[in-house]
DNA sequence: AGCACGCCGACT
DNA sequence: GTCGGCGTGCTC
């Protein structure tokens, strides 16, 4: 009887082999999902080819064809390797089970009718030359450039000759204008693909891609792995933004996979960004590299002003809003923190009220009145006094809900809006946010990174940073590029129609960070520094890194753990260098205690090996190890 | 990851 | 006596 080699959605770094039973032989063939026993239970799974085999092998029990493309599995194999990642998981991330069993399918499919807009000469030349030569390009383009029109164009040259695009955006829940904005710029509907489709959306859309052809995808980073038919053209827009690493399980970057996808495919890759990364900046050299210099709809860059930081307002920022408000114009207020306050402290002996499950201190709420972790979610009322010594309990730090209260202060007549997790705790409350304030239903909006991407509010020429200094000092050496990408894209959410102004509190004046965010001379100087560090560092992109993460149940046993796993890696690591191991950046996370032991090479395979070895070692020893190859906040 | 087995403590 | 805590072993 036929037996076929079978890759099951498990975390499992090996494949299994399964007789086909004789009534299933014509469901089974490379790229089909199954259904097969393992162990004392059943798994989902899927077919990887022929494969014979002297053991007693257990049937399959469902099969159907097609779950995944040949292009699809070649995909994910790179991903699993690259990635460390057992392949089934990777395949399960590529086509979920819930998309492949059969349903009553209802899905409309009907051409639009696009009303091109004409494209400006630095938008035309830009698409010009993108649409020539090498298979990969990278637009840089300042916020409000009209990056999307360039995209459109490619699409609509993709289109023509039959292919389809997919286009990636960091997360699809905080640009829900953007689908509409393309569907009027490219002659087939834009379809959308995002986690929070239902399973029968989802197969109908799968379905879709499979049957019809040409369309235009629209989706966040789990959307590179779509079926989708003659790919022609691949977007990756905000290209520097962090959200396309994926941080558990497949630990994939869409922006690397969306680049493999693209060779396999022959499809046009765009990187997209008006803050370019590191990584992508170095290779621009071989790639084509086209520039928007200018704003799209007459807008001007905003002027930017330093001013010293403050507990909260600074008089220049109360000045500012109130003379915007006077003039009927909208104001935007960043904040990276939610809630009352960063945290509850003891006025006589210091302590802080800290998570019981997560080494971090608890973030006050409420008015104050409730504690909250932002990592695991733990809340409990405020405690009326400090538990070591009986003294009297404060609040310290601003979030937005204290901004809040003070600009009501401060600013009676003001309208007030506040976009955060708490408030946008829904694609339909975020929507309704941002749409009341694009309506001017609201004078003030405050935000967190939620307000720094992808918005156009027309009418606000006035965006304030309350505080600069809080983006400096994360424990990453990507702080700094990520630093000046939020400050670059917050700011550019300042006059996008005409002038507009960036007020910045700042401590410490003459970080190279804000002296690159004002001159575009020591912008180069910045990005040759951050390079040279890097260079000298071996840190990507001129090195490789992979983070062995080790977790166990008390610190003791994280420790000891991690000291086994590093005598491991040394004895096999020859060509890379070890660092740690050392507590990781939240030591203790929902009550697991992590260390962390870092690999750093010249090359991929000179990290990549010993990954393997220490990975098969933690199996065999029983310790808890997660591997990210090319991992983000180190 | 699931799931069952197996070995210890505290309950009707 | 046994219910159930979670350590451990295995998955064609």
């Amino acid at each position: 009887m036929r037996s076929v080699r079978v890759a099951v959605a498990r975390p499992l770094y090996q494949t299994y082999t399964y007789r086909v039973p004789p009534h299933l032989d014509a469901y089974v063939a490379p790229g089909s999902w199954v259904r097969v026993p393992l162990g004392r239970s059943q798994s989902f799974g899927y077919v990887l080819g022929d494969q014979a085999s002297d053991l007693v092998l257990k049937d399959i029990l469902e099969a159907g064809l097609g779950a995944l493309s040949q292009e699809q599995l070649a995909l994910c194999q790179w991903v699993a390797d690259y990635t460390l990642a057992p392949l089934g998981e990777v395949l399960a991330v590529a086509a979920p089970a819930e998309s492949l069993k059969l349903r009553r399918s209802k899905f409309t499919y009907a051409p639009t009718n696009p009303s091109v807009p004409e494209l400006n000469v630095q938008q035309k030349e830009a698409a010009d030359l993108l649409w020539s030569g090498s298979l990969v390009g990278v637009l840089e383009g300042v916020t409000g450039s009209g990056k999307t029109e360039v995209y459109a164009e490619l699409a609509r040259r993709t289109l023509s000759e039959g292919r389809s695009s997919l286009f990636l955006v960091p997360q699809i829940a905080l640009t829900p204008a953007l689908e509409s904005r393309i569907a009027r710029l490219v002659p087939v509907p834009v379809l959308l693909w995002h986690s929070g489709l239902s399973p029968s959306k989802r197969f109908a859309m799968s379905q879709a891609l499979k049957n019809h052809s040409p369309v235009v995808l629209l989706g966040a980073r789990s959307a590179v792995f779509a079926p989708i038919r003659d790919l022609g053209l691949i977007i990756v827009d905000e290209e520097h933004d962090p959200t396309y690493k994926q941080e558990d399980h497949v630990r994939y970057h869409a922006r690397d996979v969306a680049l493999v996808r693209g060779r396999m495919a022959k499809a046009r890759v765009i990187l997209g960004s008006a803050t370019l990364s590191l990584e992508t900046k170095e290779k621009c050299a071989k790639y084509q590299h086209a520039v928007l210099k200018t704003r799209f709809s007459g807008g001007v860059l905003p002027t930017v002003r330093l001013v010293p930081a403050s507990k909260n307002l600074s008089h220049e920022a109360v000045l500012a809003l109130r003379a915007t408000l006077a003039r009927g114009e909208q104001s935007i207020i960043f904040l990276n923190k939610r809630g009352y306050a960063s945290c509850i402290r003891c006025t006589s002996c210091k302590y802080v009220c800290m998570c019981p499950a997560c080494s971090l201190s608890l973030t006050a709420h409420k008015g104050g009145r409730l504690m909250r972790c932002h990592v695991c979610g733990y809340q409990a009322p405020s405690l009326d006094m400090c538990p070591k010594c009986d003294g009297i309990l404060q609040c310290f730090g601003f979030g937005t809900e204290k901004l809040d209260l003070f600009i009501r202060d401060v600013l009676p007549t003001a309208r007030v809006l506040t976009l955060d997790r708490d408030h946008a705790t829904t694609v339909k409350k975020l929507t309704a946010i941002t749409d009341a304030f694009a309506a001017h239903e609201a004078d003030i909006l405050i935000g967190t990174q939620m307000v720094v991407s992808g918005h156009d509010f027309a009418n606000v020429t006035l965006v304030i940073v309350v505080s600069a200094d809080a983006l400096f000092y994360w424990p990453d050496f990507r702080a700094s590029e990520r630093a000046l990408q939020i400050l670059t894209q917050v700011a550019g959410r300042a006059g996008r129609r005409g002038a507009g102004e960036v007020l910045i509190q700042a401590e410490d004046y003459h970080h190279p960070v804000l002296e690159a965010l004002f001159d575009e001379r020591k912008r180069d100087v910045f990005f040759k520094q951050e390079r040279g560090l890097r260079q000298a560092l071996l840190y990507p992109p001129f090195g490789r890194i992979i983070r062995c993460r080790i977790e166990a149940r008390t610190y003791q046993e994280a420790r000891d753990d991690a000291e086994k796993i590093l005598r491991c890696l040394q004895s096999v690591a020859k060509e890379a260098t070890i660092l740690g191991p050392s507590e990781a950046f939240l030591e203790k996370k929902q009550n697991t205690h992590r260390f962390d032991i870092l690999l750093r090479g010249q090359k991929l395979e000179h990290v990549h090996g010993p990954a393997l070895i220490a990975r098969t070692y933690a199996q065999e020893q029983k310790i808890a190890l997660l591997i990210d190859v090319d991992p983000y906040g180190l």
